[in-house]
RNA sequence: GUCAAGGUGGCGGAGCGGUCAAACGCACCAGACUGUAAAUCUGGCGCCCGUACGGGCUACAUAGGUUCGAAUCCUAUCCUUGACA
């Protein structure tokens, strides 16, 4: 059986969870305090956006990300290897990646080396539940050969993570209770072969659980489900499977029923913030019916014709946008553009997925 | 009443003889967003036909005129604003 339970120092919590990405420690337009009232129980931060800013000085100081930003529920942390990808492979001249790690150059700050080593030293000093350790991201559309390379590499900085934690638990005098959780995270691009290979030379080396990016997935609706499955069917059956940066509604409960049971995405703070907002097909939170087809639709508060709706975003949901404001008044914060309205529409949204874990809970 | 400046698409505002269906901005419409360089980006936006390349029609206060050609020059009229009476 997949795990049950997600390990916090602040307490047990169920899965699924979906993580919000509070990138920067702070989901963008929320306070700490609204996190929680959208009922969301954890929350991903990036290292190398927190090694920037606002640097380990000021976290150490705090003891951690929790105190930092007073948050008092499930935390993890992302390696920065996203960014290796965004902000390195995909702008020429920002940064290099050796065997060794990264160097990252860009936005005219200091050049910061990322090591997977230092990525998980780090990730230890932002007092973590999580540590997810760094990868090579595979980019889409190369040849097999180019995306061996990123296995290879994948697996070898994995391997140099793994020391690098025990080393530091030990060093910290964590026990196998209260350790945070170490996981790796799976590569290959499209290629069911380096998948199936990487997820078990991954297991091999000794992980909670396994990471499949978001990011190399296929357009739109062909959301490549094959390999979650090649990943899930090639782990062990107690391993934590991780969707990072997944991600849509409908894709979040086809990876449940593959396994995975931790998500994190930007999709449903940012949508917010441009003005799409979800809502449930239904009449009440109860008569949601995840298992249909069409489950779920978008709001699109700045439409003319929503000016003077008097009827609430969502009868399926209890957010303090639904209970207390109409259709025409978030319509129209966003026109005037109100910051009120930003932070309304994440806090909305972010109820809708945390509303959509619950519902996979009661379904399971 | 005299003089001056002006009247451009839903709005603001460029253009001041041809490359103008008219820059740019706003508004509006459509789309995107997936381990956050994102409160962002892309496209459309007179009417008709075509998926598109494109073609046709009507337009820059109104009516005339000059010119091969006018939103752009001239005349008259009607409005707006300011100054002087």
């Amino acid at each position: 059986m997949r795990p049950v339970f997600f390990r916090s120092k602040f307490g047990l919590y169920n899965l699924p969870i979906f993580f919000p990405d509070a990138t920067k420690a702070v989901v963008r337009t929320l306070d700490s305090r609204d996190i929680e009232n959208a009922k969301i129980s954890g929350i991903l931060v990036n290292t190398y956006h927190l090694l920037k800013e606002p640097g380990e000085r000021v976290i150490k100081k705090f003891g951690g990300v929790s105190n930092f930003m007073n948050w008092n529920k499930a935390l993890v942390s992302d390696s920065g290897g996203f960014q290796i990808m965004t902000l390195v492979k995909k702008i020429p001249g920002n940064g290099h990646i050796t065997d060794d790690g990264v160097i990252f150059k860009c936005l005219g700050s200091k050049e910061i080396l990322l090591t997977p080593e230092e990525s998980i030293r780090f990730q230890m000093n932002l007092g973590v539940d999580m540590v997810i350790v760094l990868d090579d991201i595979t980019p889409q559309n190369v040849s097999y050969q180019e995306a061996k390379l990123t296995v290879n590499r994948t697996i070898d900085w994995a391997k140099r993570s793994k020391k690098e934690f025990v080393k530091l638990c030990r060093y910290k005098n964590f026990t196998e209770e209260n350790r945070p959780y170490l996981i790796g995270v799976v590569q290959g691009g499209a290629f069911a072969e380096l998948r199936e290979e990487c997820t078990q030379r991954l297991v091999e080396i000794g992980f909670d659980g396994l990471g499949y990016g978001g990011w190399t997935v296929g357009k739109l609706d062909n959301f490549n489900y094959e390999i979650a499955r090649i990943i899930s069917e090639n782990s062990p059956i107690n391993y934590f499977l991780f969707g990072l940066g997944i991600g849509k509604p409908h894709e979040i409960v086809a990876l449940y029923d593959l396994g995975f049971r931790l998500f994190d995405c930007v999709l449903p703070t940012r949508d917010a913030r441009h003005k799409r907002l979800y809502v449930y097909n239904a009449k009440s939170i109860d008569e949601i019916n995840i298992k249909s087809e069409n489950f779920y639709s978008y709001y699109i508060p700045d439409k003319e014709k929503h000016c003077a709706d008097d009827q609430p975003v969502s009868l399926a949901c209890d957010c303090l946008l639904c209970t207390n404001y109409s259709r025409a008044y978030i319509a129209h914060l966003f026109k005037i553009k109100d910051v009120s309205a930003l932070r309304l529409a994440t806090i909305h949204n972010l109820r809708f997925y945390s509303i959509l874990t619950e519902r996979l809970r009661i379904n399971s």
